[in-house]
DNA sequence: GCTATGATCATA
DNA sequence: ATGATCATAGCA
């Protein structure tokens, strides 16, 4: 398998959001299958942490794309993103769920759940995807794939944009269909 | 410095 | 509907 090239991120959020479905994600000897992303736009997206500028936490968003941005929220959960645009661009993608596939214990199905499984935490905030132990692989033999899209969830502001992306049918996409 | 709030999840 | 629980941002 091969790890997936920077310039697989340097495109815009939303490409990078479906490029990712059915992709492998890496952690030391743990494997998964992404099987759900949503895109977060740099500008224009009231949702997007990068939407206020840049600030100690969101300055990752801005800088070279195939990072991982890493935050904790509600006192409990972390939340995984792959930063994708050109440098200067803001713009990521949340993985929101995967399918495990080797070394992994408990459940992958939302976006806290993941990296609980996975043992992410701030630590990997701003580290290199393309080397590293957390990286992202393009799996050998790619399954065909029908892409699902949705309106993300979990938002208060830009709930109506399409910006959820999930492997239709996957069992691990941890909402079937349409939310609210 | 202080405080409101949130890209969540499990439980009832 | 609510609680667990805390880093960040915005303001003073």
């Amino acid at each position: 398998m091969r790890t997936l090239p920077r310039s697989f991120y340097a495109r815009s959020a939303v490409e990078v959001a479906r490029g990712l479905l059915g992709k492998i994600l890496q952690h030391g000897d743990a494997r998964a299958r992404i099987v759900e992303t949503e895109a977060y736009l740099g500008t224009g997206d009231a949702a997007a942490h990068s939407a206020r500028g840049i600030t100690p936490r969101t300055r990752v968003l801005f800088g070279p794309p195939g990072h991982a941005y890493v935050y904790f929220i509600y006192g409990m959960h972390y939340c995984l993103n792959v930063v994708a645009e050109p440098e200067g661009v803001a713009g990521c993608v949340l993985i929101r769920a995967v399918e495990p596939l080797n070394g992994l214990a408990g459940a992958t199905e939302g976006p806290g759940k993941l990296t609980s499984a996975l043992g992410l935490t701030t630590r990997f905030d701003g580290t290199d995807l393309t080397r590293g132990p957390l990286r992202v692989l393009a799996p050998n033999d790619a399954p065909a794939i029908e892409v699902g899209v949705s309106s993300r969830i979990g938002i208060r502001a830009a709930v109506d944009l399409p910006l959820r992306f999930f492997i239709e049918g996957n069992p691990f996409v941890s909402r079937p269909s349409k939310p609210r």
